[in-house]
DNA sequence: CCAGCAGCCTGAAAGC
DNA sequence: TGCTTTCAGGCTGCTG
């Protein structure tokens, strides 16, 4: 499942291929989620940016294509194999496919079609919510405890159901929010988190994202990079996956709950 | 405005 | 063996 780590290793793969790339035909799905992929036809992709788990094409006619990889999507560059586009030829669960000058395709892919493709006036994110409202990179310096704490206090849900909704960081999910709250000690149903808590658990996030980035992200199902191949991370996780298997602090066994309708792991005698 | 939750999806794995 | 059920979960949009 992408979170920050796994868009922006397929960011950087991806980037020097597509800039000043010229887009010619294109064929998407008929979902309305990947519809959008044909408003991109006649443009040239000057940048490709990456906010929380949102990949942004920048295209040279003011607007953006905006990519939500869902919990399956992937992109690939391959050799053009048809004179025209055609997803059914390209391969199973192709959503959209962006034929590139130069005779490659730009190709997206997405199993179970949770991802979703728009293009948007450059800036404009107001029918994106959650990309309007989302909160600062993890890594930039804009992210703070005192920023964490800020975004936190007021509210009394669990502090893994807040790190979720992207608003207090951006582009922390469900894996990166366990490891981090299990290295900050903190129980991941506990709503009052204060500001030395906030420090400890903003560096925690900062931590776990840049060590899921240089291991080329986490492949536990189907995530694989613009390269197709998988990535590391995985080896790295102390508690999610792992309900059952001793804390390796601690030794106590870790559990798993349900919290917001996704699997939660921690350690109960770590985190309070 | 916010909290809570159904719905979207398919393939792998578990259960019978 | 083969069918059915369960599970994985980010985001959207609806309801109270």
């Amino acid at each position: 499942m992408p979170e920050l780590p796994e868009v922006e290793t397929i960011r950087r793969q991806l980037r020097p291929a597509l800039v000043n790339r010229e887009i010619g035909a294109v064929d998407a799905h008929s979902s309305e989620k990947f519809q959008p992929a044909l408003e991109a036809a006649g443009t040239t992709i000057t940048d490709l940016r990456r906010r929380g788990k949102y990949l942004i094409f920048d295209l040279d006619d003011g607007h953006e294509m905006l990519a939500h990889l869902g919990m399956t999507g992937s992109f690939r560059i391959d050799p053009s194999t048809t004179g025209s586009p055609d997803h059914e030829r390209v391969g199973p669960h192709v959503r959209a496919v962006w034929q590139l000058d130069g005779g490659e395709d730009l190709i997206f892919r997405d199993i179970r079609r949770f991802g979703r493709l728009r293009v948007v006036p450059a800036g404009e994110y107001e029918g994106v919510p959650t990309l309007a409202a989302m909160g600062p990179e993890p890594l930039s310096d804009d992210f703070t405890g005192a920023s964490l704490h800020h975004a936190v206090k007021r509210s009394t849900r669990a502090i893994k159901t807040q790190l979720l909704s992207q608003r207090p960081v951006a582009g922390v999910g469900n894996i990166y929010a366990d490891e981090a709250l299990f290295l900050a000690g903190i129980h991941p149903r506990r709503s009052r988190v204060g500001r030395d808590r906030c420090d400890t658990l903003a560096q925690t996030i900062k931590d776990v994202i840049a060590q899921g980035i240089d291991n080329g992200g986490t492949t536990l199902r189907d995530y694989v990079d613009a390269a197709g191949d998988e990535g590391s991370n995985q080896h790295a996780l102390h508690v999610y996956g792992r309900a059952g298997e001793p804390c390796d602090q601690c030794g106590e066994t870790l559990r798993s709950i349900v919290l917001d309708a996704r699997t939660t792991c921690f350690c109960p005698a770590c985190q309070t």
